[in-house]
DNA sequence: TCCAAGATTGACTCATCCGTCAGTTATCGA
DNA sequence: TCGATAACTGACGGATGAGTCAATCTTGGA
């Protein structure tokens, strides 16, 4: 071998480069010019680590996919409280920062070529798998310790991870409506429900 | 004038074939002569009645969510309980039948373009606030009559609207997990957490 | 029967863009 | 210094597909 292969940061530098086009333009109008633009080289030299624009966008997704999970573990071992843990699991995930509405608008894309690729429905199964499991686990651990209410963890986790990804939806969308705070104050409303506060009880 | 109008016969039958292949393929995909072939006509017939492609596609987000309005509307006017209209209104409204699974397609596609399209955000917004505002009608009914728990009620519909869209991505994605069962239990417990049930106090 | 205007056709133009490839450059070890 | 090979360039071929348009057909009324 002549030379040290610097494959791996030549992929992360296309890829990175990837998702942000997709975040400003879309798939639709995602083209293999525009990332190699973005990523500071040829279109030649993306194809030379990438055989197909197909290639690109789904590793992109991947990707995108990937860093986020890796951005949440963090989340999970901390030592505090579940309810707390969950509270701020729920926060990093709704679009607030513009590295988690990047992160959205890419997983959005994601879905809806998934509606028509088999490929990427196996991938989001497979994220979304690990992305129920970390909440199922927090919520687990919340009735373990008496701090969240005695359901199935599994209906909680779905409940949890639905409204969020609903919530998130309206607001990338740009709703008016979907505010910060309203996504905030809607999330904070079901988690006090499903926990367990001393002395409160509430008739439903 | 020599011949009556077929003008909106023939937009219809257009929009309705575009919405087809919308949930077939994806806007991606989506080839004006694609339409024009499921409407049976000539790419040239379909440009009479519609000037560009993009005009073609809003149009046909629109219909979409017009005509999905207008289906519940049904439901809204019924003389059942306000807790039954709402699992009635969830419950169509949860992607199961063809039909409704279909609008589903296009309503996903829709918020993706809306992404990089101010048009189309324009468009979710006025939808929406229809949405949310039939959501929040009958919760206000049930409130009124008791039924319902007294909290704000513009809350408790972003609740169950994101709830809905949320489950619904998934679902559509075609996670093994997120069965139409599985949809309905969720939706089955946030209804009945909201609800009075005479008798029935839940700690929490 | 014939006209006027709406409706429709489909071949064509023109622009776009993916993927290729022959050639060039950079960087290592020997 | 000199291969050897990885890394990279960018012009080009070829395919695709939106939108145009001249020609044709259809229909209701005069």
């Amino acid at each position: 071998m002549a030379r040290p292969s610097v494959e791996a940061q030549r992929r992360e530098q296309i890829l990175r480069a990837a998702c942000e086009v997709i975040r400003d333009k879309g798939i639709n109008a995602l083209r293999v010019s525009d990332v190699a633009a973005r990523a500071g080289m040829s279109t030649g030299a993306v194809h030379y680590y990438f055989e197909t624009k197909r290639a690109l966008t789904h590793a992109a997704f991947e990707w995108n996919f990937t860093r986020s999970l890796a951005r949440r573990e963090v989340i999970l071992t901390r030592r505090t409280s579940p309810s707390e843990r969950l509270r701020a699991f729920v926060s990093s995930y709704l679009p607030g920062d513009d590295e988690t509405t990047a992160a959205w608008h890419v997983w959005a894309e994601t879905w809806v070529e998934a509606l028509h690729d088999a490929e990427l429905r196996a991938l989001n199964e497979r994220v979304y798998e690990e992305w129920r499991s970390m909440i199922t686990e927090i919520i687990r651990d919340g009735q373990a310790d008496g701090t969240i209410i005695d359901r199935d963890p599994v209906l909680l986790a779905d409940t949890v991870v639905s409204l969020v990804d609903g919530l998130s939806m309206q607001a990338l969308v740009g709703s008016r409506h979907m505010t910060a705070s309203r996504m905030h104050a809607v999330c904070e409303h079901l988690i006090d429900a499903i926990s367990v506060s001393s002395g409160r009880v509430k008739v439903s």
